[in-house]
Parts: structure tokens; C-alpha cells; sequence
DNA sequence: TATGCAACATACATAGGTGTATGGTGCTTT
DNA sequence: AAAGCACCATACACCTATGTATGTTGCATA
């Protein structure tokens, strides 16, 4: 029962939680202000239209997401390690948001390009840990292309919960990726 | 300027053409009648309700892939050319439709369930490819899933047409999968 | 040739969404 | 204390969608 006055960000929260839950169907005005427990004389005061409300949605999750990306390429110690912990954590927590995001982008070529840029960033960082694991630059780039494809897979799997894979096969994936003669087996 | 009579299986296709190009938002009576050149009188004719119709697309798409499954799995003859064979094509082509598929699917339970049973026959292929490789079967289902799940997300990035691997690229991923003793390189 | 049904068109009631214009209320600031 | 602004409510015009009820047309068939 939230009685304070709502900001800009607060719809913009909402909007995630609610894309998260309903999918980018549910970033209409109207039900949004349902959902605040408000008129949509408060969304058209903090935003000049849907499609304004809409690219700020985005915003919001490219910075919260560049943040996180950034994070993830401090803590690489250990490059194996890393790699390993990075693949284990990433094949099991189920993220909503970022399955609805990419849903969303099929359909918003403004969300597929601030996606693309997320993207583009976090193979980035797995090919950095390939690399400091011993991989040559040349064949680091398309196998994390390929563990970042996995990943987003995965989440994209109907029901990401179930299409989660034991320590050990994950360790297994990790030793493949850090091979670095192929072919002599 | 066809001036034939519309069958349901025409109504059925023209779902999927609109569900390739604009996603599952296009799937309404309205504009699908409007693209067909008829009114919404000859949509109630064919199915009684929007959810009735729905589910008849999922199962015109369900049929038509399962098809295309059976056929894969039958052209498997050098299990390893085979291997390779199947991932220079399927990182490669752009399908739009699967793409929409499952961009629907994050929102519809139907969906989802559809996709998860074509989901397990495609997985299943790729782990008798590998099997039959010489991989053990107990690392060929987790990497048959770790290829797969790479298949579906390269297809989920935002622009799949320039998220391709060269073709020397794709068979050293090859030859990893097909790796039978990690760890000693 | 009369009938009957398949394949649509038309019209209506209803629902839910967008923008916009305008009014009200409380806090702040000078 | 008066002004002004941030925040939100209200009301209106408009659009687009769903279902449903009821014509209309043409072809097949008895």
C-alpha cells in the first residue's frame, strides 16, 4: 500500500517485473496503472507515449545488464575455474527477464539492437576466459560463441527448470572448451 | 487474386506466414481476414474462437516440423560426416519461423508444450549422431544438448543471419563433440 | 427444380486499448 | 500567503479487436 507519490523508475521497475511475469504483451498503460494502483493520467505524465515508455523500458535493462556484465569480467581469477563456475551458474538459474527480453526482441527491432549490444559484450568476456585458460585466439571467439549460444538456449527452453544439466556434465563441457588439441583422441 | 474458396488448411498456412513475418500478435481473426481478402465471417466459418485457432497452428506446425525430423534422423549415414554436416547447416540457415515459434511460446503454456515435444525428438537425433560417433553415451546426451541448446540460441540472437561460424570453425566444434578422453592435451 | 449446405458478408453489442484536454490536490518556494 | 509545479484523476473521442446473429450467394445433389 504504497501511498507516496510514483516516479519515473518506478514504472520502469514495474514494467520489468511485469515483463518478467506476463511478457512485453503486458507493457501496455493501462494495465500498468492497475497494477500501481493508479490512473494512466500518472504514465502519461512521467511518459509522452507507449512507444516513448517503451524505449525507456529498454534503457533500464541495458544499464541494469551492462552492470552485471561488467561484474562478471571482474571475477575471473582462476581462467578454468572461472570458466567452470560461469557454466555452472549460468545452466541452472531460470531468468524470466531475460527469456521475455528476447522474446520481445523478435518483434522490436529497438530491443533486438540494445540485445545485440548485451550480447555482443558478454561473449566478449567468456572468449577473455578462454583465452587466460590456454585456448588459441582463433578458435576462442567461435567456442564462446558457442557456450553463449548454450546459454541462451537453455533460457529459452519451454521449461528451463527441466533442461538443466549434473556438475559433472557441466565439468565435462568445460574440459572440451579448454582443449586445446582436437582430433588425437 | 485467388477467387477459389478458402479451406482451413489455407487459413492454417497463411498463420504461419503472418506468424513468420510479425510474430504471434499477427495471429488474430481481423488482420489475418484482411491479409487473406476476405472478412472475419469466413474465419468463424473454419474455427469457433481465436483460442481454437491458436491451437490449430500450433498443430499445423507441430506436424510439419515432426516431418522434418523423421527425415534427419534417416540421413544419417557417416554418423561423423553426418555430425557435420547437421551443424554447418543449422548454424547457418536463418529460420524465422522456429524464431517465432518460440518467442510465442514464452507466453502460451500450448506453445511451450509443443515445443518441448519437438524440443526432445531433435535433442534425441543429435545424441544418436553422437553415439554412433563413438562418444559414451553417458557424455553424448549432455552434449547433445549443449549443441542443440547452441542451435536454438544462435537462431535467438537478434540478427541470426551475421551470427555465423566459418565452415573450418564449425568442424573443429565438430571434432570437440566428438572427443572421446578430455583432459589430456 | 427445389433444397440444402459450404463459404462468405454484414451488422451489432461489447470490451479494452490509446491520446488528449482539463481539472483537482498538496507541497515548495519565494 | 500566493504562485507554481509535480502528481494524479476524470472525461471524451477514437480505434481495433472479439463473438454472435443473421443475411446472401453459388454449387451439389436428390
Amino acid at each position: 500500500m504504497e501511498t507516496s507519490p510514483l516516479t519515473r523508475e518506478d514504472w520502469l521497475n514495474q514494467a520489468l517485473t511485469e515483463l518478467k511475469a506476463r511478457g512485453h504483451g503486458a507493457l501496455k498503460a493501462q494495465p500498468l496503472a492497475k497494477s500501481l494502483n493508479v490512473t494512466r493520467g500518472s504514465f502519461y505524465h512521467h511518459f509522452d507515449s507507449l512507444s516513448d515508455f517503451h524505449t525507456a523500458v529498454i534503457d533500464h535493462w541495458s544499464r541494469q545488464s551492462s552492470g552485471q556484465i561488467i561484474q562478471a569480467a571482474q571475477a575471473a581469477a582462476d581462467p578454468c575455474k572461472a570458466l567452470d563456475d560461469l557454466l555452472q551458474t549460468t545452466f541452472r538459474s531460470g531468468q524470466a527477464l531475460e527469456r521475455a527480453i528476447r522474446a520481445w526482441s523478435t518483434v522490436q527491432p529497438l530491443v533486438a539492437k540494445a540485445v545485440a549490444t548485451v550480447d555482443h559484450d558478454r561473449i566478449g568476456v567468456a572468449e577473455a576466459l578462454l583465452i587466460r585458460g590456454g585456448v588459441a585466439a582463433i578458435k576462442a571467439k567461435p567456442r564462446a560463441q558457442l557456450l553463449y549460444w548454450a546459454a541462451i538456449g537453455r533460457l529459452m527452453m519451454p521449461y528451463p527448470a527441466e533442461s538443466v544439466l549434473s556438475s559433472a556434465e557441466i565439468s565435462d563441457i568445460a574440459g572440451l572448451m579448454l582443449e586445446t588439441d582436437v582430433g588425437k583422441g
